[in-house]
DNA sequence: TGCCTTCGTCCATTATATTAGACAGCCAAT
DNA sequence: ATTGGCTGTCTAATATAATGGACGAAGGCA
């Protein structure tokens, strides 16, 4: 899916009502600067992206998913799941592709001996899962526990945490968290 | 919702078992730049970024869209999460109980022939989840679907809905909603 | 010990994004 | 026909992203 971020972003802004020199404004660059990207002269730093947007205002998320094909939105199978790793770690995000949702749903497979390190970033926004195969050591902040299937975890995500698969078979787990924008 | 480019482009790469010169090369950047990307020195172009996401790959959309699972403040035994019935359908709810979540987190099991009826209590707020074990014909709004292992589902909760166990087969799912209504 | 490889970081140069300001075109009201 | 305000585009100067190569640290192996 090749981007047009120039077509896109006239899109964007014509949509509503702005002008470049209004927009630029807005978002505190010049108005040389929008007319240059939308004819994709440039190609804009993330940080000028997101000043522009910010005067719209849109998400970076939300820009590049407006490209993306508007398929239900109820069903997913798990073949166009987007995949995030094939590593040790995997995950398969469910919902949260698009802006709007109020959550995000995971699918995480933690191969044997994997894990997520110590310096994971965190944010607000509360997140909890439930193992379904298999057995894990979570790590919050001070509290550490090995957790099987049925166990259950629920926080609020401004904690340093860990996930480390101690054992010799493969991990899974569901979880979902809120808000979905980091 | 100050994005951390930086250590979000890290926490992917490591999360796909990449160093910087393997995902450099696969991307066709210098090691360098990623290097100064993840300590937010320079905020890339976009097609700087979608060049090193292609190396992954992953989709700018998701990019910006994801960020890493967080970590526990709160762990749940099975045998003390609460059952809400053990007919057809069982549900085992993860939390939402206490105090004000922002969501609930329920594993529900549908046993074969196991039927929500037609109208479906519907509140505010949205619903998805992801089958782990099984097959289950889940009726949203006017759509139909047999969702298998890995499949998923994502609706707003207003919409009505049945979920059915028409096989042989015990039927497991992982969901969650938002705002908690139980 | 010494050698080799891989890791991430840093520096000087080059390429490019961004700015400030000038320009032509368009429309409305003199 | 002007003036004024608006549109988007373009150019030269400057700020910054990106390159290519060198560096020290860490690990495996002789």
């Amino acid at each position: 899916m090749t981007i047009d971020v120039g077509a896109h972003l006239k899109a964007v802004r014509t949509l509503h009502g702005l002008s470049q020199r209004e927009l630029a404004k807005r978002a505190g660059v010049t108005n040389g600067l929008i007319s240059l990207i939308e004819q994709n002269r440039v190609s804009p730093s993330v940080s000028s992206l997101k000043k522009v947007l910010d005067g719209i205002p849109m998400s970076l998320a939300d820009f590049f998913t407006l490209d993306e094909v508007q398929g239900p939105d109820v069903f997913f199978d798990k073949e166009t799941l987007p995949d995030l790793g094939s590593g040790p770690v995997s995950l398969r995000l469910v919902a949260a592709r698009r802006g709007n949702r109020a959550m995000a749903i995971l699918q995480e497979r933690y191969q044997p001996g994997a894990d997520t390190g110590e310096d994971m970033l965190s944010h607000r926004g509360e997140a909890g899962g439930i193992v379904c195969r298999g057995e894990i050591e979570v790590t919050i902040g001070s509290q550490s526990r090995i957790l099987g299937p049925g166990d259950a975890y629920y926080f609020s995500s401004s904690t340093p945490h860990r996930f480390r698969n101690l054992g010799t078979e493969v991990c899974e787990i569901v979880s979902a968290c809120t808000p979905p924008t980091f």
